[in-house]
DNA sequence: TAATTTATGTATTGACCGATACAAAATGGA
DNA sequence: TCCATTTTGTATCGGTCAATACATAAATTA
């Protein structure tokens, strides 16, 4: 882009990773400038030099996760054969995500910044924004389950997205919470237990 | 207990409750000392007299919560028949609640103050000691099920405890995120659909 | 070499944070 | 009436917040 003038003496890619990961930890608020400069090994003009500001130095984050740490949990999701696979498999990934590290525990876009009200509208509205994302690309996979006949005509796979975001949500409490790598499997296994019932059980059409 | 002195102008249970509301809306970060002495009327000296601090006040405001606005969740959990009726119960009353005010919607307890790294760590771990206080009783609700016959011995009331509450928390998530009542709903039927079939899923010892 | 451009480090900004100092006001007890 | 006690309102405390001013340093371009 810009030849000219002094190179800057950080890289940017590995300075947001930094500041990704104080973010996952403690969250947009308590998360201070202070925090950011002695992680990221830079001085405050550099950073907004380079990100703008707090906000947007978190949006990059959030977006920075959901490519890398993120990602892992999503990835089998379009593959799976069946539509009851895939959600078990996202659940057992998420499962894993969620322990992998002593710290941070959990998804950052569920527990990085849950107040709407007071909080930095940019920030929530993202956040809110992914969540929402992640639940419709889930029902879309429903609804291909249902196109390929692995779910019952006239499946309710808005209702059943919700409630399986539902689960993986909770999940993120349970284990910034302490909950062991097990106890989220058995969680992810309780889902998979019931699925069949559960879906023949919400389907609201009639079947032909 | 003290007659003596200038008596107070202000409802000690009023400006408790005002608080409880403003702390439920924005969270624990969010709620400035302005917040809170605008919306409990009195000033700050009379506010610490009152109540200690700021963690102090909310620590008492979530328990004014656990007595109040969210109590009725768990009123039916012990006089249901069954751990199954228990349950659907507890789940249709949580999406009731979480969408009974336009704001603020969802748990206070598990939407207040989620970080647990960079914020007050007394508030902190009174939340969590509250979250798994709900998750004991609803396990020993589970375990009566097993000793009551309606559930099969050897039922995993523990992971079954995670589960369902995943599934509470998720749904207070949901809830701040606009769900409606309807999609709340619906998720407690998911559990409700799949409920048998799942206890049988996951019951782990033999049966004789 | 001189001019331009960009990044750096230091120091600081105004605003807001949670929490108090202080004196006046209002009660009960002696 | 006078003292002890407690609350009140005003004004403010030191600290921290996110964000910048400013001068210097290091690169490219002419």
């Amino acid at each position: 882009m810009s030849s000219r003038g002094r190179p800057r003496t950080f890289s940017r890619d590995e300075a947001l990773r930094s500041a990704m990961e104080i973010f996952w930890d403690k969250g947009f608020d308590n998360t201070s400038l202070a925090d950011l400069t002695r992680v990221m090994g830079l001085n405050p003009p550099s950073l907004y030099a380079a990100f703008g500001s707090k906000a947007k130095l978190f949006l990059e984050a959030v977006d920075l996760y959901g490519r890398t740490d993120g990602a892992g949990i999503w990835e089998f999701l379009d593959d799976a054969p069946t539509a009851r696979e895939a959600v078990h498999d996202l659940l057992k990934r998420s499962a894993e995500n969620f322990t992998q590290w002593a710290e941070p525990r959990g998804c950052m876009v569920v527990l990085s910044a849950p107040q709407m009200e007071g909080g930095d509208t940019a920030v929530c509205d993202g956040l809110k924004a992914r969540r929402l994302e992640k639940q419709v690309a889930l029902q879309s996979r429903l609804e291909r389950g249902v196109a390929d006949g692995d779910l019952p005509e006239g499946t309710d796979c808005d209702a059943i997205a919700a409630y399986v975001t539902s689960i993986q949500h909770g999940m993120s409490i349970h284990a910034r919470d302490g909950a062991s790598r097990q106890t989220l499997m058995a969680i992810a296994d309780c889902c998979a237990a019931g699925w069949d019932a559960m879906v023949a059980g919400v389907t609201t059409k009639a079947q032909f």
